[in-house]
RNA sequence: GGCCCGCUAGCUCAAUUGGCAGAGCAACGGAUUCUUAAUCCGUGUGUUCUGGGUUCGAUUCCCAGGCGGGUCACCA
C-alpha cells in the first residue's frame, strides 16, 4: 500500500488483492498481454442492427462498469473507447467452473474480454451471450459511484482518468476538442497552408503582451523564455517566402489562472501573404462555422450554456463605436493617456495613465464591452497604441487594421494586417519600451533580430491567432477553461 | 496576491444550537437464469483536511496552515 492510501481504504483494496492471488493460484494471469477482439462495443451493436447475420459472433473487450448478478446468470456492462455493451453470462453456457470463477474473482473496474453471439434481450438491448470470458486486467481500487459519478472538481482534474471513466459528457468534450483541432488542420491544409514548427524556447519572447516563464539553457549559459506567442517566427517564414504558414501549439503565459485563462494554452497562429485583415475575418468566420458544422451538422452551437450562431457574416462593430455605445465617450476626444484615464475612471475603470493610452483603452474594452458581447462579433479597428505589431489603417493612422473575435463574453481570436514597415515597427517597439519603463510588465520587448528580418522586406500579410482552448469552450458549451484541458495545472499536494 | 465560501466513509451527500457520526451507491455474506441507478435479507468500513487554542467534552467555537471553488487585480 503506498503512503497516499488512507488506512481505511485498505479494506476496499485487500479483497481485490486476495482475488488477484487466487487468479494466479488457478493459473490465470491477471495481466495478460493482449486479447483478440473482433469488434468495438459500438461496432458490435451496429453490426447487429444491420442484421446481415442472424446472431453475429463477436469478441469484445472493455472495463466492467455494471454488474447485476442474477444467481445462475448475470448481466454486466463493459465500457470501451467506443461506448458500452451489455454481456449476458449464463451458468449453463459458460459452464459451472467458468461462471463461478467470474462471480468470485471479477470486480467492477476490471478489464475483461468476452466472446459470444449477439442477441436482443426482452427489454430490447443488444447484448453478447458470452461463451468464453477472459480477465484482461485486474483493478485494485473501486471506481467512483455509478449514478452520481465524480463531481468533486479537484479529484476530476487531479485524477482525470476517473473523470473520463465515470463521465460520458467529459469523454465527448475531449473528443470534440480533437475534432476541432483536426478539422482546423484539414481546412488550412486544404487552403494551401504549410504547417510548421517554430521554437518554444526563445532567447527573446515576443508577439504578445504577457509575462513569460523563464528557464535556463545550460549549454548556452543564459536564460531563455518559454514562448508567449509564435508570431515573430512565423513572420520570419513569410519573409522567407512561404506564402501561407500556420502552427498549432502551446504557448505559455506567466499570468493568473481563472475560468478563461490557463498559463499553458493552445494557440493556432496562421499568416497569409498578400491579404489584409478583411480576408482574415472571412477566414476566421469560415473556420469556426465549418468546425461547428463538423461537430453539430450546423453552424449553430446550441448547448446548455449558450446558443451561438456562427453562420457568416458575423456582427461587426468598431472599437470606438463599441466604447461609445457603452459609455458615450468618443475616444478620439481623448488623445492622451491622462485624459482617457480620467474619463475611464468615471466608469469605474481605474488605470495608471503612466502605462499609456493603449493600456487605458484596452481596459475600457475589456471591462465594459467584452463581457456583454454574446453573439459572435468582430470588434474591429483598434487604437494603434494597443496594437504594436499591426499595420495602421490607410484612412486613419490613429487606428490599426486589427480585429478580435468574441462570443459569449469570451475573446477567442486576434488578428490584423501585419505591420511590415520596419521603420514603423521600430518606432512601435520603442513606444513599448517606454511603457515597460513606466511599469507595464506585459509590454513587448524590442527584437533586433526580428527587425533585421523585416528590413529585408516582408510582403503585405494578414495574420490570425485563435485560442484553441477558448474556441473549444465556445463550441462545447463550457464556461471554465479547465473543462476543456485534460490535465489543468493545480497546486501540488504534499 | 486581497476578499468570500467549502473540505464528513471508496463515491454522492446528511447531521451535530458543543454531548455515542449516518443514508444511498460501492464493498462484504446470502437469495435470485432477461437485468438497466435490478431487487430482496444481513454487515457500517471514519484521524469529520492538518496543527494549535478554548472547554469536563471540539467534527461543530477561535487562531494558523493546506488544498479546492468563486470573486477582484493582471493577462487571451
Amino acid at each position: 500500500m503506498d503512503s497516499e492510501t488512507p488506512r481505511h481504504a485498505e479494506n476496499l483494496v485487500a479483497p481485490r488483492l486476495a482475488k488477484l492471488d487466487r487468479l494466479r493460484d488457478i493459473g490465470i494471469d491477471p495481466f495478460p498481454h493482449n486479447f483478440e477482439r473482433t469488434h468495438t462495443s459500438a461496432g458490435a451493436l451496429s453490426e447487429f442492427e444491420e442484421g446481415k447475420e442472424d446472431s453475429p459472433v463477436c469478441s469484445v473487450a472493455g472495463r466492467l462498469v455494471r454488474f447485476n448478478r442474477m444467481g445462475k446468470s448475470a448481466f454486466v456492462h463493459i465500457q470501451d473507447g467506443a461506448g458500452r455493451i451489455q454481456l449476458y453470462l449464463q451458468k449453463n453456457v459458460l459452464g459451472e467452473e467458468q461462471f463461478k470463477r467470474f462471480l468470485d474473482l471479477f470486480d467492477i473496474g476490471d478489464f475483461l474480454g468476452a466472446s459470444g453471439t449477439l442477441f436482443r434481450t426482452r427489454t430490447g438491448e443488444v447484448t453478447v451471450r458470452v461463451e468464453s470470458l477472459h480477465m484482461l486486467s485486474k483493478s485494485l481500487r473501486p471506481l467512483p459511484e455509478k449514478f452520481h459519478g465524480l463531481s468533486d472538481h479537484e479529484t476530476r482534474y487531479r485524477q482525470r482518468y476517473l473523470d473520463l471513466i465515470a463521465g460520458s459528457e467529459v469523454r465527448r468534450t475531449f473528443r470534440m476538442r480533437t475534432v476541432i483541432i483536426s478539422e482546423i488542420r484539414r481546412i488550412l491544409d486544404g487552403r494551401g497552408y504549410l504547417e510548421v514548427e517554430t521554437p518554444i524556447l526563445q532567447p527573446l519572447y515576443g508577439g504578445g503582451s504577457a509575462r513569460p516563464f523563464v528557464t535556463h539553457y545550460n549549454v548556452l549559459g543564459r536564460d531563455f523564455y518559454l514562448r508567449i506567442a509564435d508570431e515573430l517566427y512565423l513572420k520570419r517564414l513569410i519573409i522567407g517566402g512561404f506564402d501561407k504558414v500556420y502552427e498549432i501549439s502551446k504557448d505559455f503565459r506567466n499570468e493568473g489562472i481563472d475560468r478563461t485563462h490557463s498559463p499553458e494554452l493552445t494557440m493556432l497562429e496562421c499568416y497569409e501573404a498578400y491579404v489584409d485583415y478583411e480576408e482574415i475575418m472571412r477566414l476566421t468566420e469560415s473556420i469556426v462555422a465549418q468546425v461547428a458544422t463538423k461537430i453539430y451538422g450546423t453552424p449553430v452551437v446550441d448547448t446548455e450554456a449558450w446558443r451561438l450562431d456562427f453562420t457568416p457574416p458575423w456582427r461587426r462593430i468598431s472599437f470606438s463605436d463599441a466604447i461609445r455605445h457603452q459609455t458615450g465617450l468618443d475616444i478620439d476626444d481623448y488623445p492622451d493617456a491622462a485624459g482617457i484615464a480620467e474619463a475611464a475612471a468615471q466608469f469605474g475603470v481605474i488605470v495608471d495613465p503612466d502605462l499609456g493610452r493603449g493600456k487605458v483603452l484596452d481596459s475600457l474594452l475589456e471591462k465594459l464591452v467584452n463581457p456583454l458581447v454574446e453573439e459572435p462579433t468582430f470588434i474591429v479597428d483598434y487604437p494603434v497604441e494597443t496594437s504594436p505589431l499591426a499595420k495602421r489603417r490607410v484612412d486613419d493612422e490613429r487606428y490599426a487594421a486589427r480585429f478580435e473575435a468574441m462570443a459569449a463574453g469570451i475573446k477567442f481570436a486576434n488578428a490584423f494586417s501585419e505591420l511590415n514597415d520596419p521603420l514603423d515597427q521600430r518606432k512601435r517597439f520603442e513606444e513599448q519600451a517606454q511603457a515597460r519603463a513606466a511599469g507595464d510588465e506585459e509590454a513587448q520587448v524590442l527584437d533586433e533580430d526580428f527587425l533585421l528580418a523585416m528590413e529585408h522586406g516582408m510582403p503585405p500579410t494578414g495574420g490570425l491567432g485563435i485560442g484553441i482552448d477558448r474556441l473549444t469552450m465556445l463550441l462545447t458549451g463550457h464556461r471554465n477553461i479547465r473543462e476543456v484541458i485534460l490535465f489543468p495545472q493545480l497546486r501540488t499536494k504534499n
